[in-house]
RNA sequence: GAGGCGCUAGCUCAAUGGUAGAGCAUUGGCCUUUUAAGCCAGUGGCUGUGGGUUCGAGUCCCACGCGCCUCACCA
């Protein structure tokens, strides 16, 4: 019967009337002939096929014109006189009304037009006409509908704004709220758009594991999540970055690689962090850190101006020129300076130590001051990132992208040494609108110095740290084959998705972000 | 993990501690140019869950669940 469907469900007593009444209405249909899951239906035009066409063309003109168009679509919402009805129909390029008439359709017709409902999906075929207020309008000749829905949708004003059932519900998030859609085109524009990107510049498209063995889970400082193989007996850890295989691909002369893939990263979930995520990480040998500004700043800018229209984008009401060039900032030298050191005297650690305490005491949140003076315990480059994040960070400018530069050794253990002062790396992080972006870095090539700094994290890892890597034997003897001088950047294409839909939460930009289930 | 806020009909929202309401949707009636169509008449509730205070709880208290925001961790 009609309502076992409903009843098994735990619904209200509004929602299974509903839902009762709309199967009643599928069966209906079938006993007028019409399959209320049919198939077979491809509807030969888009929505948006009939306004390229015509346009603002005048009535007059689109009347001349005898065209048969077949669309289909969901029923979003039905204007209905008795004997005649306007609908609004969407595709998946448009909206357009279509207009349905008893004298146009028939009698048999019209009967299977009034078991219609609003979010039923329907196919309608006939010529186009303006209206009277001037909406270019499907006059229908031939109406079906194609699948029954059978749940209600949102009220059509308001929608859906419990966000919550937004993410749970994306289905009908995507069917109900503005703009949602355009935000996923935009999302897979910019993934294509690194595509062709790099593509263009001779980059190879690789795939590495996601399952690591958990000697390999490195490559960054998180805690990975766990899983297990059963035919191998063997524990493996989500990979938790790609670089360390990227790497070695470099080693194996690919010379220019990248990898588009999704990341997996045991912690928190906020606006910022959803514990799965999509990177690209990409590598190119015989190039530079520097090389690597020049060409985040081509690739940025080319972004914004596929996605947005231009290279000056608004985020959470802020305009952002991603113009090139983005000003550089010395994380050594803006650290010392809001301590009051020259940069020597922050490296060296000379009055490091009273600096922090008197930073400390100047600042009134506890947290903040409390981890700077705890930095006086750690080595001065650490020391210097923990000054730069709480005093530097957050007077980074807000109207352009930055590059934060000079990192010391300490806090980046995959990167090279600079040659001019053994203390610091060539790396960069890309900061936007607060949020970082990109990290980048001349790759250590030196399989002595990439085998001391791996034991580093290991002695790291045993004296509590457990976001400290695992030394990877097998990437070291990648190493001593001889790695050309390569450079590589990791970015966000969740955060970067984000920047460039003016989206405020990661969620908004993920179709299915992780939630608890409901209870 | 900590703090703050929220959870009422399918949806969007009301309701001094005193009979749970409205709009949309839905059902029935009228209507062949509407744009949140209109008019008339109906139906629809375990107020997130579980305790407590009270003559009486959507409202006050406690616990729990889920979500959002801020913070911590992090990209």
């Amino acid at each position: 019967m009609a309502d076992t469907t409903a009843a098994k469900d735990d619904l209200g007593a509004t929602e299974r009337e509903i839902i009762t009444t709309r199967l009643e209405k599928a069966e209906a249909l079938r006993a007028l002939g019409v399959n209320p899951y049919g198939n077979g239906v491809s509807p030969r035009h888009l929505a948006a096929d009939l306004q390229a066409r015509y346009g603002e063309a005048p009535t007059e003109e689109i009347a001349r014109d005898p065209g048969a168009w077949s669309l289909a679509g969901r029923v979003l919402a039905v204007r209905s006189f008795g004997k005649a009805a306007f609908l609004k129909v969407r595709d998946r390029s448009g909206e357009l009304q279509v207009w349905v008439k008893k004298d146009k359709l028939g009698e048999a017709g019209f009967e299977r037009f009034k078991l219609l409902d609003v979010g039923d999906l329907i196919a309608a075929e006939g010529p186009a006409t303006r209206t009277k207020t001037g909406e270019l309008t499907l006059e229908a000749l031939s109406f079906t509908i194609l699948t029954k829905a059978t749940r209600p949708l949102p009220e059509k004003w308001h929608g859906l704004t419990d966000v919550e059932q937004r993410y749970r519900q994306r289905y009908v998030d995507l069917v109900v709220t503005p703009g949602v859609r355009e935000v996923f085109v935009k999302r897979a524009k910019i993934v294509s758009g690194i595509r062709r990107f790099l593509d263009a510049r001779g980059y190879l498209e690789v795939e590495t594991p996601t399952l690591h063995k958990p000697e390999e889970a490195g490559g960054a400082a998180a805690r990975p999540f766990e899983t297990h193989h059963n035919a191998l007996g063997l524990d493996l850890k989500l990979r938790i970055a790609t670089e360390l295989h990227l790497k070695r691909l470099i080693v194996g002369g690919l010379d220019r690689v990248y990898e588009i893939g999704r990341i997996w990263r045991n912690e928190g979930i906020d606006r910022r962090h959803n514990p799965e995520f999509t990177s690209i990480e990409f590598y190119q040998a015989y190039a530079t850190h520097d090389d690597l500004m020049t060409l985040t700043e081509e690739l940025f800018q080319a972004l914004a101006v596929e996605v947005s229209g231009g290279p000056v984008i608004s985020f959470q009401g802020q305009a952002i020129d991603l113009t090139p060039p983005y000003p550089r900032i010395s994380m050594v030298l803006e650290a010392a300076r809001a301590l009051g050191l020259s940069g020597e005297q922050a490296l060296s650690g000379a009055g490091l130590g009273e600096a922090l305490a008197r930073a400390a005491a100047g600042i009134a949140e506890k947290e903040p001051a409390w981890k700077l003076s705890e930095a006086a315990k750690k080595s001065p480059g650490e020391a210097i990132a923990v000054a730069f994040e709480i005093l530097c960070e957050p007077k980074l400018p807000v109207d352009r992208p930055a590059f934060v530069v000079d990192f010391p050794l300490e806090t980046s253990p995959l990167s090279r040494r600079r040659d001019a002062d053994p203390r610091l790396v060539d790396r960069f992080e890309l900061y936007v609108a607060g949020m970082e972006l990109a990290n980048a870095f001349s790759e250590l090539n030196d399989p002595a110095d990439q085998r001391a700094r791996f034991e580093a994290q290991v002695k790291a890892k045993v004296a509590g740290d457990d976001e400290a890597m695992p030394f990877d034997e097998d990437y070291v003897r990648a190493l001593e084959h001889g790695m050309p001088p390569t450079a590589g950047e990791g970015i966000g294409i969740d955060r970067l998705a984000m920047l460039l839909t003016d989206s405020a939460s990661i969620r908004d930009v993920i179709l299915f972000p992780l939630l608890k289930p409901q209870a």
